[in-house]
DNA sequence: CAGCGCACGGCAATCGTTTGCCATTTTTTG
DNA sequence: CAAAAAATGGCAAACGATTGCCGTGCGCTG
């Protein structure tokens, strides 16, 4: 009695091939193999499946072939609309091939999103793991047992969809010093961030090479909350500058900043990474260095079915151009 | 050699078996039915499962218990704030209950959900269907094979959780009445939208009551870019205050409002639904009726599984509240 | 001390599909 | 026209886990 209350169950193959007088493997081959069934036979098998209202089994097909169809996407927060857009493009993707996606959140921490690998493991075709938090030598581990590929995230031997943050922090110093700042202040996120650090190094090696100081305060929440401790940083060091981890802190900090009375930018410039959705509502609207999430996703999600189905094992490495959306929140220093 | 090219096989409960030198069901058993199996024969292998990276294939297991421990979550648009939420919810509720959530976007479009739903069927144990656009009979032809909950929907018979949309376009009609406005107007979304239709039914009964007109104009695209069109026509038709189909709309309308140089709410006040994130990022900041998508998300995934699990049978509806929040959009009537 | 019941572990059937192999029929080829 | 080859369909064995049933050995009761 504690089981499920679906009363009427489902139509199998064997149901199928008994209303159609055939063997069950001819059912099966019907979908699967076109040309192994005699024509007439296989339009006959896919009438009366389609009166039946029959649909495979994908776990029964699953145990025999060993493939789920299916893929996994985890992403450490979904509410980011970074991510939202990642999601968004590998959901595209991985239905245009006919693809299940599967979607977890690692709630930001390497440990959630290890157990959900595990998890998820035998179930699923391949990973893309978006942001990951899980150290280079568990990942490299998790992609001898799976099909893996990256996002914003590279370790050698393991394929990857990447924004170029080297042109990308280029731009955001040059655009800087263009304006007459003389230093720039970097306020980090979440330590294990791959791409946190990337535009950290980019920063620097752009400053450095154009004689600008830079400084680096945080780890600060890269949410909106963790913008008023981050603003509060950056008015003490009494910068002109500051680049944000990521927008929802760079919209933090233009808050708090709003709230103490600071002028943006008379008094000190914004900048964020990702150009999500708000940033260009915002008040003032905020300069960003623009992704492309969706793109991100989509590839990922192909690169990783060549990987998973193509039989490529290679691993690749594919370089999004990034692009710097110069809004309000930037200006001339003091 | 175009098959995958997955290196180490993964470990079965065979493997264990063999391992720790007892049969399979002894194995299972002491994954599934702690007490059926003696402590220390169990703690050994666990150990041994340990030891071997097992993990239990989930298609396996499926098969055999006509359960797949997965639920779907479809959705029109993912792109949508308001359904980013819900995904938020939903997932989190999924994962504390151990289940895996497979996402769809069914691009709103009533055929793709059920072309979702048809293939997917098998393979989950129930859907959550977001606003979904399949007409009432198609749903319950659904909801006899599967477990299904709906959200921003009602359809007798089938589960759902909604907003309280009655007592919302009240508060909407409410504020509106308060500021002086003899007449609003609805720029409406897809026709096939429950929720739109619930919203302009309400807006129409409240009015009615305060003795208020009402238009109706649309539909829209739901989306930042139906604002032009959907402003221009408000403008055209000497509105003083415009009730969005939602807050994408509304945030539309309002940048066409401002390059038109029609001062908000001088002019001419605004209203959304949804309070999503942005609405209160743009300029002016938006007044509207917020939701509570991530408790939507996660009571329907709940619902879902009682019903999937459970052996509910009975068809619950959950009214959850909305609340106005107003912010600069709205204001006295010229 | 006989007898009963319980704890524990193993056997084997089962879920729905795929697929290697074989049997039969049809077509092609020389 | 015979023989070889191709086309077509069926049989049955997997795939990995669950679960009803049975057997064994132990402890307890009367």
């Amino acid at each position: 009695m504690s089981a499920a209350p679906r009363a009427r169950k489902r139509a199998t193959i064997t149901d199928v091939a008994r209303e159609a007088g055939v063997a069950p493997s001819t059912v099966s081959r019907a979908f699967t193999v076109p040309g192994r069934v005699n024509a007439v036979t296989r339009q006959h098998v896919l009438e009366v499946a389609e009166r039946l209202g029959y649909a495979p089994n994908a776990a029964a097909r699953a145990l025999e072939s060993g493939r789920t169809n299916t893929l996994a996407l985890l992403v450490p927060d979904i509410t980011n609309p970074f991510f939202a857009g990642v999601i968004k493009g590998a959901e595209r993707s991985a239905a245009a091939s006919g693809r299940t996606l599967v979607l977890a959140d690692s709630q930001e921490s390497a440990a959630g999103e290890a157990r959900i690998v595990r998890r998820l493991g035998p179930a699923v075709d391949g990973f893309v793991l978006a942001a990951s938090r899980i150290p280079d030598d568990d990942l490299r581990r998790i992609a001898e047992l799976d099909a893996v590929t990256l996002v914003n995230r590279a370790v050698r031997g393991i394929s990857c969809v990447v924004a170029d943050y080297e042109a990308g922090t280029r731009q955001i110093v040059d655009h800087l010093a263009s304006l007459g700042h003389r230093s720039l202040l970097f306020l980090g996120g979440p330590p294990e961030s791959w791409s946190g650090a990337r535009r950290w190094a980019g920063l620097r090696t752009a400053a450095s090479e154009r004689g600008m100081q830079v400084r680096r305060f945080g780890p600060y929440s890269p949410t909106l909350g963790g913008g008023a401790a981050a603003a509060d940083a950056a008015v003490a060091a009494d910068a002109t500058a500051v680049v944000c981890h990521n927008d929802m802190l760079a919209i933090g900090v233009l808050r708090r900043l709003g709230e103490r009375g600071v002028a943006v930018p008379g008094r000190m410039s914004v900048i964020g990474f990702d150009n999500v959705f708000g940033s260009e509502l915002c008040r003032p609207s905020l300069t960003t260095l623009a992704e492309r999430p969706e793109d991100a996703g989509a590839r990922a999600i192909e690169m990783l079915g060549r990987q998973a189905y193509g039989g490529v094992a290679v691993a690749d490495e594919l370089v999004l151009p990034t692009q710097l959306v110069v809004r309000e929140s930037t200006g001339a220093a003091r």
